[in-house]
DNA sequence: ACCTGAACACCGTTCAAGT
DNA sequence: ACCTGAACACCGTTCAAGT
């Protein structure tokens, strides 16, 4: 139904197709069926054209993948994150939440972002976006810098995670998510596994948005929380790399 | 060469293989191509049997890609976190770095764990010694079990991250693919990413055992730092999921 | 430069059949 | 229960050819 694309610059039979044409073409697939139902063939067929076709505009297919990758990025929303008026975690909560929607509006999304090197335009300006945020929270360039990683991985990682969960076809709401959890979580042996068992609610609530923001928010505590200088003074190379040395918090309640 | 697998219980000439066995030989495939190497008439052409046969012992290739997943979760070495008398800290450090050091060296499993429900008992068996450790470390049952899923979190994305720039083959040592980064780094126009450009350095060392120790570390100190109570003292319901609301640290140094 | 038909070496999965 | 041959509807990619 409706596969030929309807754009309005269509002139005659089949002529100039550009890369963002095939692109599109893509990204029906990825949001009709996922990353495996995005293939060459298909993406050729979705715009009415051989499938060798392809090869004029990409030299591989991977190369096509990244691009779409691409393409998911730049829908992502940085004016929440810019607006100077809000607290700077609201700003990050902002811009993370965001693109976690974009990511589960498009299942297949998250994973081709993840397995494809983040080097591309639209990939550069979020890691700007969020390190401008985190500069002006008052965090030094290097710590920004390795905060903003920290919290792309996080981000990622948990869309990842959550719809790794997903089957096929349209996304059931989170609550139905973490109630098919629960009852699935009601298999685990509790003699093997006690504590798992005994949190089996919080488990089922791993994939919720309370989870999301939880984590976001206990990462940005361990961003803006005392701890003890660095050895030197100088911003070259530093220490923090020995484990466990500085236990600047200690856990509190019981 | 010696595809056979070269068990010691084989009788006659071909004669019930087990579930273990298929796996084993799509562990082989994993590791000489990566996820994309793994496919079911390789599995089967690896123990010398009929493409179908596989259906046999998994419903379909999904099945067999989970079981590969759980698979690879069952070397990870649960001892060090588990020695009562580290630090706790040092103990999630431990456990962590195993993780991520299994998992790159399997470049593709990281991908398999990230695209299928973690489910299985060894994925189980892991969060219960995560959430046992962080239990010892004062927090209470509900937040170790969302710090649980943080932490996975953490280290499966910043593994999956680090493996998507790999190229095929063999994996290169960090300070290599470090240097790689960097260079490739040169190319980011400072005019549009003024702070990725200045940055870049640490930019290319986002792949570094080093950033993810600092990562985790990081999440220890937002996991310890003390903020204010929930707003009840009863552990059900609790108001942290507000975006913004408690800044208990502020970035120090400049 | 852009597009094609035809072919290559693959896939996952099913089915009816054999032991 | 376990394994097979044969077939189905697919893949990504290459190549020589056409405009």
């Amino acid at each position: 139904m409706a596969e030929r694309a309807a754009g309005p610059g269509r002139v005659g039979r089949r002529r100039a197709l550009d890369e963002a044409e095939v692109v599109d073409a893509a990204l029906r697939l990825l949001d009709r069926g996922g990353v495996e139902a995005v293939s060459v063939r298909g993406v050729a067929a979705g715009i009415g054209v051989a499938p060798n076709t392809v090869y004029t505009y990409f030299p591989d297919k991977a190369a096509l993948l990244r691009a779409l990758a691409e393409r998911v990025l730049a829908e992502v929303d940085h004016a929440a994150a810019g607006s100077a008026g809000l607290p700077w975690r609201d700003r990050v909560h902002a811009l993370a939440a965001d693109l976690r929607a974009r990511l589960l509006a498009r299942p297949g999304a998250v994973g081709l972002l993840l397995s494809a090197p983040m080097d591309g335009p639209h990939a550069l300006a979020l890691g700007e976006t969020l390190l401008a945020v985190l500069g002006e929270a008052g965090l030094a360039p290097r710590e920004a810098a390795r905060a903003c990683y920290l919290l792309i991985v996080q981000v990622l990682g948990s869309v990842a995670l959550e719809v790794a969960e997903l089957e096929e076809g349209p996304v059931p709401a989170e609550r139905e998510r973490v109630a098919a959890r629960r009852e699935a979580l009601r298999a685990v042996p509790a003699e093997h596994f006690p504590r798992t068992a005994a949190m089996a609610d919080t488990v089922a609530e791993y994939i919720s948005t309370e989870q999301f923001t939880w984590s976001i928010d206990r990462v940005l505590d361990g961003l803006t929380a005392v701890r003890p200088a660095p050895t030197g003074d100088a911003p070259g190379t530093d220490g923090t790399g020995a484990p466990g040395t500085g236990t600047p918090g200690r856990g509190r309640r019981s």
